[in-house]
DNA sequence: TGTACATCAGTGAACGCGCGTTCACTGATGTAC
DNA sequence: TGTACATCAGTGAACGCGCGTTCACTGATGTAC
């Protein structure tokens, strides 16, 4: 028990080194052929075993799928984290955009793993519950800087920018839009910090979306012959979406 | 000659008929199974047909795919196309927002002809020359619209709403986004209308991309668990990027 | 209008391939007394 | 510390499947004289 994950027995560190790699020589295989292009008698071939002895690691290829969806989505999750981290505190703008850019960046490096997560699904496979948290942290990373954004009467912090995310609150939700994003605003109300506006929150999805359709737009092809590259046009459609926010 | 695609002899219109179904029926495979559940075996076998017999209609199985990704995009272009003609002429905000509605529409109806030319590519398939123009359908008919909705002041032609556009003549562009915007607004140029300003069609583009964000991200899960169903957010969402672009 | 030849559609067998998964097995690693 | 037994990893063969594509062929449809 001294080390989590690492068994005390040699049997049990073999395992768990193993299971690693042959998850490893899937990921490289899926960045090469993509989803479909993965077959485990490929990925026990480039590590001199026999096919059926990924079944002691793996119960099916699908668990091995999700293994590499769950990886994806906490490598973009971490991203996206990460430059919120790296960003000043009290930058909301700041922070909305290097995450966006974040996620670009690991999109264009990983685009097998991106396409994986965010382009079609893979036919005859089921998302398991167990995607869904790591799946959850890229939005939930942007609705944390909403929230940090916040101006706090409570606590006196005064976050940067005078009236951040003023410009949804002239924005009138209609049922059952105001409905769901009422409830989704209160699923995400942390203790200690003010509930972010649903209207706030309506914004950030219409971003969010737009975040990502332009990724998989420059990704998937579709801006050829006019806008690619397409950094200038990245940059400049975030800084566009993240006023549109209301950071500022 | 007297009818087009169709030839005189029994042999020919035999042939066209038999082209057309084999198409058909593999499209009814795609929407049950998607892209990599599409097998020039199964539709031959649907037909009643040795497989070896489809090679005199299509001399591969990624042509017979290339077909269906033309269909495809003629398709959701016809349906964008429509729902323009059929909004009042003068009223660009309406024009925007139902060829919104009608690409989501047909999306939603079509989820794996969608995924097809809008979800991730299919690996090993490369997209000929031929997809370019049924591509750029749907693209040009938001031109068209931006374009009808600008001021003409040679003809005397005023078209709905004052100021059209206007909000996006104070975006400062930067090179190389002024220059690819810019080269793009030349090659859309027609005689007779005035050339749309390289601004507003970056906005354009950032509500495009967006709108296509929101669809795959409705039919490809992302939005179980918060806004699903989604018409109401993506009616809002249509509204909010009508407004970004100018339209009102 | 009738016949001789050319064109073409569809057949059936085959090639060669790769896949996921199961199963009885051997031999090595671990555990309990 | 040493032995007897249980657990587990990896093997190799096999099952059963489906695929795209090629090829020599038969028989029907079309064309030219």
């Amino acid at each position: 028990m001294s080390q989590p994950n690492a068994g005390h027995t040699a049997r049990e560190r073999a395992r768990a080194e193993l299971t690693r790699e042959i998850k490893e020589e899937a990921r490289r295989q899926l960045a090469e052929a993509g989803a479909d292009g993965l077959s485990l008698r490929a990925v026990a071939r480039s590590l001199g075993m026999v096919s059926s002895a990924l079944y002691r690691y793996y119960p099916s290829r699908d668990d091995l799928l999700t293994a590499l969806i769950i990886d994806a989505y906490n490598a973009v999750g971490g991203a996206a984290e990460d430059a919120i981290a790296a960003a000043a505190p009290d930058d909301a703008r700041g922070r909305w955009t290097s995450a966006c850019h974040a996620i670009r960046g690991w999109a264009l490096a990983h685009p097998h793993e991106y396409a994986l997560i965010y382009g079609s699904p893979v036919p005859g496979y089921r998302a398991p519950q167990a995607t869904i948290g790591p799946a959850s942290r890229v939005p939930l990373a942007f609705i944390g800087v909403l929230r940090d954004a916040m101006p706090v009467a409570a606590t006196g912090r005064v976050p940067g920018g005078a009236a951040p995310l003023a410009a949804a609150l002239a924005d009138p939700l209609e049922d059952p839009l105001a409905g769901q994003a009422a409830a989704l605003a209160t699923a995400l109300a942390a203790p200690g910090s003010p509930a972010i506006p649903p209207a706030a929150l309506v914004r950030a999805v219409t971003a969010w979306t737009q975040l990502f359709g332009m990724i998989s737009f420059e990704l998937f092809g579709q801006f050829v012959g006019s806008f690619e590259p397409a950094d200038a046009l990245f940059e400049h459609a975030v800084a566009q979406m993240t006023t549109f926010v209301g950071l500022r």
